[in-house]
RNA sequence: UGGGAGAUCGUCUAACGGUAGGACAACGGACUCUGACUCCGUUUAUCUAGGUUCGAAUCCUAGUCUCCCAGCCA
């Protein structure tokens, strides 16, 4: 597929076993296939940046699964650098999970680097702009920069120290590594144009004074590059062809270019060479040519680190690994799956549109990928008990049910069957509305893989509450009888009272109860539009084979949704479910719209 | 007259001067021992106004609307 030449599809007669799916044709993969074909590369690079301050979220899954899924597509390969240039606001902590979840999502990395393993490099290029009279050491305060900048109307001023010689230059910018000046004293700035439309070429800063200890360096560097040169100039050490980003860093491009072009990393190997050498890098910088898309948006899902982190730190939440967070590794304890976050990406397709993709459209996507893969298990989350008058007190059978209707596959499991059971309390009604197919009184329906059964009484309590059924089972509708193909409207899940297990099941919905929960137009802040409901607790009762599951086991709840163990809590002697979606219920809707 | 980008079914997305197509949603039906799944069918779109052309979503002109940019964040 690699060699694939950009050939039009000229084929138009009948092309034999037509591609199962069609092609991804994005304006991102025609750029790569075209520069494959034309020989611009041989072989095609991109890389997945995050900044390690803070967890991954599902904003992140877009460019995760552009970044690994084109390098993989065409036969090229994707790293995983970590842009670690600002020390201070970075953690460890984040890293491990950044890699933790790339891998979840079912991407690995050709080299796992860090923008710090590049400070070396970085210095030295700073130092040749400043030699080639393309970089300045400046004094001004932060205000008085911004006071220098003018306005997004009004051109910038050049600073007064823009004119330094070149041999000033370098030795201020000597002592700033030596650490002989104090944090935001002076900066090192790219000497550009200050009258510049693009505010990112007002002379913007290469490199600032913090001395703050650094994860991975320690105290050896007390300067730090900005994103705009570390990150153009990582691009072009990797040797990356495609660098994909957000719409945002649109602007950003020309200064990206700038840094490239006048560094020239290819052209000068004294800057980089000695460094790749003592470390055992092997470097062929390119030139990278930057893409912008535009970001992954969902209704009701905030994709913010700062108010990821703030429903985090002020406890809205339980944690980042919370169901109700939209960060992957939320996602992941919720029980959705590497391959519905997937298909989720590849239906949205690539472009540059602004765009909100609605909620629902994820949770297809989980539903369609666990609707082929989940095992299925009956599970009662609101019980009504059920006696089947009928049969003796001590009646115990064990009987075998498909793992999954459509995958033979996927086996066979026994499910224990008595004369007491629990039936979901909705699954009866003493006075049914209009269309209801499950039990009513003297009413018959199907109890999944038994047979069919007829409600005979309706026991109250003094409140007038249903407390109990009791019904007949008909024995000739017996599963494997003659009579078990007798038509009956409804079927209804059912778990053997005696054998269930008690679980908790975390029920989850949105955490947001507004499509827009980040529009403050209305005066409202994000946080007041969380959704108190989204999480609920409730005691159920599983099927032992749901309740013998390892943690992280997906199952469908027949009729209620999709389940997963959870990964931490879930022990097989007390079993702990959480959902991740309900099934689509047009029964749900009909009886809504009524 | 600051710079940059973008406007196509409800939502995403295709088209590269030549039949506005697909996916998802919605709606209707079939099937069903899950009101699930699956299958079949239906509805709905080129921001506006001019122009070029045999022919315009596509090219030109003028507008309109939306998003991004004034961190020593990324």
């Amino acid at each position: 597929m690699s060699t694939e030449p950009a050939a039009r599809p000229t084929v138009t007669a009948a092309a034999p076993a037509e591609e199962q799916r069609p092609e991804a044709r994005d304006f991102i993969r025609q750029i790569v296939r075209e520069d494959l074909a034309s020989g611009k590369h041989r072989a095609i690079r991109t890389r997945f940046p995050p900044e390690p301050n803070g967890y991954l979220h599902i904003g992140h899954a877009k460019a995760i699964c552009l970044d690994f899924g084109i390098a993989r597509e065409f036969g090229g390969w994707c790293n995983l650098r970590l842009d670690d240039t600002n020390p201070g606001k970075e953690d460890p902590e984040f890293v491990e999970g950044i890699k933790e979840d790339v891998r979840w999502l079912g991407y690995g990395w050709h080299d796992l680097r860090h923008a710090s393993d590049y400070f070396e490099v970085l210095y030295r290029a700073a130092l040749k702009l400043i030699e080639d009279g393309k970089a300045y050491v400046d004094d001004l305060s932060p205000d008085q920069m911004r006071e220098y900048r003018g306005t997004l109307t009004e051109p910038g001023r050049d600073s007064p120290y823009r004119g330094r010689s070149v041999a000033e230059n370098l030795d201020l910018f000597r002592r700033m590594r030596a650490g002989e000046f104090p944090d935001g004293s002076k900066t090192l700035r790219a000497k550009i144009d200050m009258a510049a439309g693009n505010m990112n070429l007002r002379d913007p800063a290469l490199y600032r004074i913090r001395k703050v200890p650094h994860q991975n360096t320690g105290d050896a560097w007390p300067i730090y590059p900005m994103y705009d040169f570390a990150h153009a100039l990582s691009d072009a050490i990797e040797g990356i062809t495609h660098s994909l980003c957000t719409l945002e860093f649109e602007d950003h491009r020309p200064l990206y270019d700038w840094c490239v072009d006048n560094v020239d990393l290819a052209g000068h190997p004294e800057l980089w060479r000695p460094v790749a050498e003592a470390a055992g890098l092997d470097v062929q910088p390119s030139k990278p040519r930057q893409i912008e898309f535009s970001r992954l948006n969902l209704s009701y899902c905030i994709t913010s680190k700062r108010k990821l982190a703030e429903l985090v730190q002020r406890g809205l939440v339980d944690g980042w690994d919370d169901p109700r967070m939209n960060t992957l590794r939320g996602l992941r304890r919720r029980g959705f799956t590497p391959g519905g976050i997937r298909l989720l990406i590849e239906r949205l397709g690539v472009s540059k549109q602004n765009s909100v993709i609605d909620y629902t459209l994820l949770e297809n996507c989980i539903r369609e990928d666990l609707d082929d893969h989940a095992p299925r298990r009956m599970a009662v989350l609101d019980p009504l008990r059920l006696v089947i008058a009928n049969l003796p007190e001590d009646h115990e059978e064990s009987l075998a049910f498909a793992n999954h209707p459509k995958d033979e596959a996927q086996g066979a499991r026994q499910v224990p069957f008595a004369r007491e059971l629990w039936i979901e309390r909705e699954d009866f009604a003493e006075v049914p509305p209009k269309g209801f197919k499950r039990l009513v009184p003297g009413g018959e329906v199907r109890l999944r893989g038994v047979g069919i059964v007829k409600c005979e009484d309706v026991v109250k309590d003094a409140g007038g509450r249903v407390v109990e059924l009791r019904g007949t089972l008909d024995p000739a509708s017996r599963h494997g009888m003659p009579g078990a193909d007798r038509k009956v409207k409804g079927t209804i899940h059912w778990v053997s009272a005696r054998h269930a297990v008690a679980a908790e099941v975390r029920l989850y919905d949105r955490l947001f109860n507004v499509p827009a929960p980040d529009d403050e137009s209305d005066g409202r802040s994000w946080i007041e539009h969380i959704n108190p409901e989204a999480k609920r607790v409730v005691r159920g009762w599983v099927e032992p084979a749901a309740a013998q599951a390892a943690p992280e086991t997906h199952f469908q709840f027949e009729r209620l949704g999709y389940f997963v163990s959870d990964r931490l809590d879930h022990r097989p002697d007390a079993p702990v479910f959480n959902r991740a979606v309900t099934l689509r219920d047009t029964w749900a809707k009909q009886a809504g719209a009524q």
